[in-house]
DNA sequence: CGGATTTATGATCTACAGATCATTTATCTG
DNA sequence: CAGATAAATGATCTGTAGATCATAAATCCG
């Protein structure tokens, strides 16, 4: 059950549901990626198209990384659904 | 076998191998993402900090996606690798 | 409800991405 | 090697992200 983005949208509403989890606020989330409340805010809503530089601190933050995967490549749960 | 980014420099790398993959040109992946030919060389080779809604287009034309996982996460090989 | 915490946002300024024109440089390929 | 194709890059301009000050609005909790 990994997240996909295929959107700034998507992955505002990631950003935002992993930061939950953990249990940060924004302005935590901030510190320690040593941005702005307001910046995490606004990419969080997607409120502006954020700079890759920028969301990769925000991953490493959050202990997360991307996987670039091919869209049409098939999960297990998907061949399973058909067969 | 998927591609792991952890930086922009990481996303350029995996970026140019995948459009050499699918035997397209800068110029070729540009105008499918709407881009310029400029922009897709400045993001390949990590030359400038490219913005998010620029890396989704590429994704888009690349047929990629991102998928967002936990960097501690391990994969069944890593298990392998200690059991 | 009411106070505390969290999130959204107003305004200004600087830095820089991307658009757009282009040419140079590098890399294939016959 | 030479010619063709692909990639890198110069210069200018516009738009906007993020820094930075702040406060307003929303949400949570006892």
């Amino acid at each position: 059950m990994d997240q996909i983005a295929r959107t700034t949208k998507d992955l505002g509403h990631i950003l935002r549901a992993v930061r939950r989890a953990q249990n940060l606020t924004q302005a935590d989330l901030a510190a320690r990626a040593g941005l702005w409340q307001r910046t995490v805010s606004m990419i969080e809503t997607s409120a502006s198209g954020a700079k890759v530089e920028t969301v990769f601190d925000l991953l490493a933050a959050l202990d997360l990384e991307l996987h670039i995967v091919p869209r049409s490549k098939m999960t297990r749960d998907d061949l399973e659904d058909i067969f």
